[in-house]
DNA sequence: TTGTTATCTCACCGCTCAAT
DNA sequence: ATTGAGCGGTGAGATAACAA
């Protein structure tokens, strides 16, 4: 900790002139007392610190110390910002707050202002709108777990909840269509499977190591879920929801039937959870094919009336 | 020239936490 | 229980820039 945070002022420090002890302590979101301690650190370890005191003073590198560094350009840096400023977002902690010193204090200083202007025109947030939720939490135990190579147990509901304990062995984190998911060796089932992250609950970070292993990423590259059956589903929308249908389905899905209408040809799991999605859709979208989709449709259907009408 | 302000330097003290 | 690392807080002092 302390020495990442040391690694990362040095950095700061060899592209700054000269920079204020109260600038390094915000940055690094520790006390001027710190900062100062850290700079007397760094100046026993050989490296030239010179200080100046008044307004505008600070500390700094002498010039000569200083190397050639400009590996990165200012759209690198822009775009490592970007991805680290969502990251941040995601999992709290120092480590993020030292990288993200480090690259800010790539920037050279007379293109800082507007580096941080590009980096900030784009935001990443996947926290929810009201509240936070159970997420972070999760998200962090499982990074702690990726990170000590430690194994994990925790209740999972599947999709048709049933719940069970699994112990699993961390793989990878998956951020797909805004939604987080685990990949990893499920111990009990003995195969690698993959577990969203929201069904997870009471994670437990066990004191278990585990060995790594070559991990079969071919088994978790695939589109959707194993136990999924697709079918080709056809289905007629009017352009209230084209927006979302090619968000979920491809333009390429979508052929103009008619006057403001499309129909849209794909494959989906002929199950209730599909049912739910279509009719969330109202009178925007019918299923047109196949049969065994639309009477589960009518089914469900059927059992929502009864809770309206008698 | 003097006072104000901003900044660094130094020396304390006390707290928390992990290791022994 | 003790020890050491790391950190935060505070106060006194030195220095430099700037304005009155």
């Amino acid at each position: 900790m302390k020495i990442d945070r040391l690694v990362a002022i040095i950095m700061v420090l060899m592209e700054r002139d000269v920079i204020g002890a109260s600038e390094l302590a915000d940055m690094f979101e520790v006390s001027l007392r710190t900062i100062y301690r850290d700079i007397e650190a760094i100046g026993k370890a050989g490296i030239p610190i010179v200080s100046s005191t008044g307004p505008g003073g600070g500390v700094g590198i002498m010039d000569s110390y200083k190397m050639e560094k400009r590996l990165f350009s200012a759209s690198d840096i822009t775009t490592l910002l970007i991805g680290l400023g969502h990251i941040k977002s995601s999992f709290p902690g120092d480590k993020l707050v030292n990288t993200l010193a480090k690259v800010r204090g790539m920037i050279p200083q007379e293109e800082y202002k507007q580096i941080e202007m590009k980096a900030n025109q784009i935001k990443i947030d996947l926290s929810p709108w009201y509240g936070k939720g159970v997420l972070p939490q999760i998200l962090d135990t499982v990074r702690i777990a990726l990170d000590t190579q430690r194994v994990i147990r925790f209740q999972y509901i599947t999709r048709k909840r049933i719940e069970s304990t699994r112990e699993v062995e961390p793989c990878r984190l998956l951020l797909k269509d805004m939604n987080w998911y685990l990949q990893g060796y499920c111990r009990i089932h003995q195969e690698y499977r993959t577990f969203k992250l929201i069904r997870m609950k009471h994670v437990q970070l066990l004191e278990e190591a585990y060995e790594l292993h070559n991990i079969p990423m071919e088994q978790f590259d695939h589109h959707g879920f194993p136990n999924d059956v697709k079918e080709v589903v056809r289905l007629r929308v009017d352009d209230e929801i084209w927006e979302d249908m090619i968000a979920f389905f491809g333009d390429e899905s979508l052929v103009p039937d008619g006057d403001r209408h499309y129909i849209v040809t794909t494959r989906l799991p002929v199950e209730e959870a599909t049912a739910r999605l279509l009719i969330g859709y109202c009178d925007h979208c019918v299923c047109l094919e196949p049969e065994s989709m639309r009477k589960l449709i009518k089914e469900l259907l059927r059992r929502t009336s009864v809770l309206y009408f008698d």
